[in-house]
DNA sequence: TGAGTATATGATAATCTACTCATTTAGGCG
DNA sequence: CGCCTAAATGAGTAGATTATCATATACTCA
């Protein structure tokens, strides 16, 4: 163990621990859709400014985000693409594993979709 | 933005948790190599053994590890093999800033992994 | 230049987890 | 049963990050 191997794991932590709170990760889920200014991802994630602007810093200093200054607004974007894939693999299992517990609930899965959709539309 | 929404968003927060932290990541380094007994995995980190078992413990109610109990040990492994790939994407990435820092620095990269290959062997 | 917006940062409290040390629980084996 | 090892857990401390509120900085545009 080198302290060169034992850097690489501590960076190779951080970049797990980008989106590894609700708060940053609906940054992440939200920067999958491309490059976002910062009042964009405050809007967004519906969270106050402060607590946007400091994780965010901390984050691109670890390298997963790179940022942009264009005029009063700083453009934030994922540089490292695997952590979509890695989100996309997550995602799948997550919602296969809820799809499970409702079936032994016995909740017909796509009955369960429609009722949310009306739901939503507030009939 | 339903409660669901908002539990998933957790679950996966905490998906990519697990190995966000040096420990951490050194278990899920290891257990790349399949099923290991918690002593194992203290003797090859190298660190207390409740630190070991209080995080552990933690991953394993998030889902991403399994464990099971034989005797008086206890075997984890990975439940999510997608951790192993994103693994794999990052420290591919990472070693490729290390080799472009190194070749500004103008160290020729084949010629330091001999030299490490040379101090590891204590020459 | 002055108003308004975007972002960063300071101060403080709250929360979470790592870390340490000690103890408990539980299983294997003589 | 008594000893040993594996693992979990309790208590206390320390460190890091979030949450909140207030303020400072920086840029745009009228």
């Amino acid at each position: 163990m080198t302290q060169c191997d034992r850097r690489l794991r501590e960076r190779k932590a951080e970049v797990f621990n980008a989106p590894a709170h609700p708060l940053r990760m609906a940054v992440a889920e939200f920067l999958r859709g491309g490059e976002r200014c910062g009042c964009e991802i405050v809007t967004h994630v519906g969270a106050e400014q402060s607590n946007i602007s400091r994780p965010l810093a901390l984050i691109v200093g670890s390298g997963v985000l790179a940022n942009r200054k264009k005029g009063r607004k700083v453009f934030y974007r994922v540089r490292y693409s695997c952590v979509f894939s890695f989100l996309h693999g997550v995602d799948g299992i997550l919602q296969n594993q809820l799809r499970e517990t409702w079936e032994i609930l016995g909740v017909r899965v796509e009955e369960r979709a429609r009722r949310t959709r009306t739901a939503r539309a507030g009939v």
